[in-house]
DNA sequence: AATAATTATATCAAATTTGATATAATTTGA
DNA sequence: TCAAATTATATCAAATTTGATATAATTATT
């Protein structure tokens, strides 16, 4: 793994930055991880192409402004199934992210 | 929305018996669900196609049998993060969850 | 049909996620 | 530059999810 993938990943607060800890991610770990950054910056491209701020997309939402800045960051404290249920929201259809589940 | 998809919905859990709580589904709602059940059931497939049982499948997630029997069911109780997990423990590689997810 | 194997349902305490609020940091644009 | 707008971080109680255990129901196997 390049050092600009570790910066993502700690970036977005899971830690790594520990050694023996960031070894210690397993393929399927990190490859889950990988996938909700993915889907999270997807929600913030959407976000931004739907013309709306965080705050108004929070009210969307029914939620908050820190925790859509926290889903569009892939923070560990979000679900997957929060950011989908975003991304539907904002009306991208399944096909559109099952694409870009599917791009590398 | 037909008969049949209602009564996968009710089988799942998901108390849309009642008529009020049924319409009141929003799309997004039923995207939602519907793209849950369809995960779960890529997680049953593919459990059986790498030929485990639900309790064989549960020592390897480090989880329990019960948990299993309600990922691949799509109980509420689950989140789509779990399922995806599962399925990356089975070697299910993204562009086969993105091509299902894709899947109408 | 009887037994074994597998899957489903119920319940519960512990852990995690959630939305909210306060506030800090950053970016935008006059 | 400076103020306004936007985004990020910290904290917390309430709600939800989790894995576990017990057990029921179903399905395979003999």
């Amino acid at each position: 793994m390049d050092a600009s993938k570790k910066d993502r990943l700690e970036k977005a607060g899971w830690k790594v930055s520990d050694a023996k800890e960031f070894l210690n991610l397993s393929d399927e770990e990190s490859a889950y991880i990988e996938m909700k950054l993915d889907m999270a910056s997807l929600l913030k491209t959407e976000r931004k192409k739907a013309g709306l701020t965080q705050s108004g997309f929070a009210k969307k939402l029914h939620t908050s402004q820190p925790r859509i800045a926290k889903m569009e960051n892939g923070d560990p404290s979000v679900t997957l199934d929060l950011i989908f249920k975003g991304l539907l929201a904002l009306q991208v259809r399944r096909s559109e992210i099952g694409q870009a589940l599917q791009a590398t």
